[in-house]
DNA sequence: CGGCTGCTTGATCGCTCTCAAATGGGGTGG
DNA sequence: CCACCCCATTTGAGAGCGATCAAGCAGCCG
């Protein structure tokens, strides 16, 4: 057990929520914090459910996304390690407005309210850092919500590559491979459109050479093309 | 002078950033603030500018809004008396990523970055009430993506509405108005679309008595109906 | 009164959605 | 080990929403 405290004490050091805590103060943060593991596909809270905890992903891929009142899906970002998700309680959301779902076999680290309260009440660095992520959260998600509003699919589909592969990109022979299952759906889902159009989409690029993808595989071969479409320098 | 503090402490009182402030402590916010009027159509500041100054709105309106490399504008939101914006320096952002327009005379308070920061080491429960406005905008810009990505031009439109009646509608005889000039455009860029479909998709609602419009002003005379269209009981 | 700004309206085009169906790879169970 | 089934993907055809292009109109201010 003493053994766990230390590693958990190691991952919160690298962890920006955590950022300029000292040793001490980890290891008290790391104390109180649960470990949760999550196969693939599997959820660590749904949309609607009462926000107890908040999440800072060890390892693996947690996608969050949220169903519309018709039904559809939207995936609103993926977090990977040393980012935190589920952060309703950071700032008063009593149900979390999303789901946040494993789509690799992934670990969190998980503080309930009370006890995030307590830190942040003690430690107001850690207020701050959350400040500072939410507010890149704000604008991210300002960024995507222009391109949404202004941008072509095909536009949109190529900066979503290009942001996982920012993200969860992993060198192979001849290109970038996206280190977890992405679906046609799944990028449909990111980009605001439908898998048919994502596929067409995607197809063409095949023949063009510059990805290469095959069920839930994506490997992009040209990254430099996909840039110059997302920047409509074609 | 005095009096003049006495007056922005009384505002302050009623600023949501503040809340929780004792008296003596809120006396020092409203002693390191500046006050700054701005006539409509001028700007708080720029989209790229150095973002020194955060801002709360005394009285008005302030658009905030981006500008895509492209040229195409968007409308990120309007902002009331009692509302922040210009939040760049809370989050740690060096630049502006939006552009803040008085649209009726507006007045707000700033505080400057080196000052905010240090009320917020001082007082951390303003950082608290920081994270939760920051919560809050991060769950409605997210609610607005997800309209966008899913919801047809009329719905976004009729809720646009519905969201600035509820922002800044005044009673008036037969209906609501809207306090500030919105344009055609405007409407557009709130919701993603072109002035001219906005124009067609208003003219219709006018015909059927659910609005009656002028130059740059908007009467909503059955809500109730605009609900019905936004959530699609049609 | 003239010009500007905001609004309306028509016509057309095309991107993207929708509906439909077929294909194929992979995993599972027998 | 094989057969089957399911899920992801592809592809086609067609429709339609909304963008784009193009004028014309009408308050309002100078």
């Amino acid at each position: 057990m003493a053994h766990e405290l230390d590693e958990t004490r190691k991952i919160l050091s690298g962890v920006r929520l955590f950022r300029g805590l000292a040793g001490s103060r980890l290891d008290e943060a790391a104390a109180a914090s649960r470990r949760i593991r999550k196969d693939p596909g599997t959820n660590f809270f749904r949309q609607g459910q009462e926000a107890r905890y908040l999440f800072v992903v060890v390892g693996g891929q947690v996608k969050v996304s949220q169903l519309t009142p018709e039904g559809h899906q939207i995936v609103v970002r993926y977090a990977g390690p040393g980012e935190m998700f589920g952060c309703a309680p950071l700032y008063g959301g009593s149900e979390y407005p999303a789901t946040a779902t494993a789509v690799i076999p992934s670990e969190a680290l998980a503080w309930n309210r009370p006890v995030m309260d307590r830190l942040m009440e003690r430690y107001p660095v850690i207020a701050l850092n959350a400040l500072e992520l939410l507010g890149e959260e704000l604008y991210e998600t300002r960024a995507r919500y222009q391109e949404l509003a202004t941008e072509r699919v095909e536009r949109r589909v190529a900066r979503a590559l290009l942001r996982l592969v920012a993200q969860a990109g992993r060198k192979v022979e001849g290109g970038v491979l996206i280190e977890f299952p992405v679906t046609r759906q799944d990028l449909a889902e990111i980009t605001g459109t439908t898998l048919h159009t994502v596929s067409r989409i995607v197809s063409g690029w095949e023949q063009q050479g510059i990805v290469a993808s095959g069920r839930r595989r994506i490997v992009i071969h040209r990254p430099h093309a996909l840039v110059s479409i997302a920047e409509d320098l074609v």
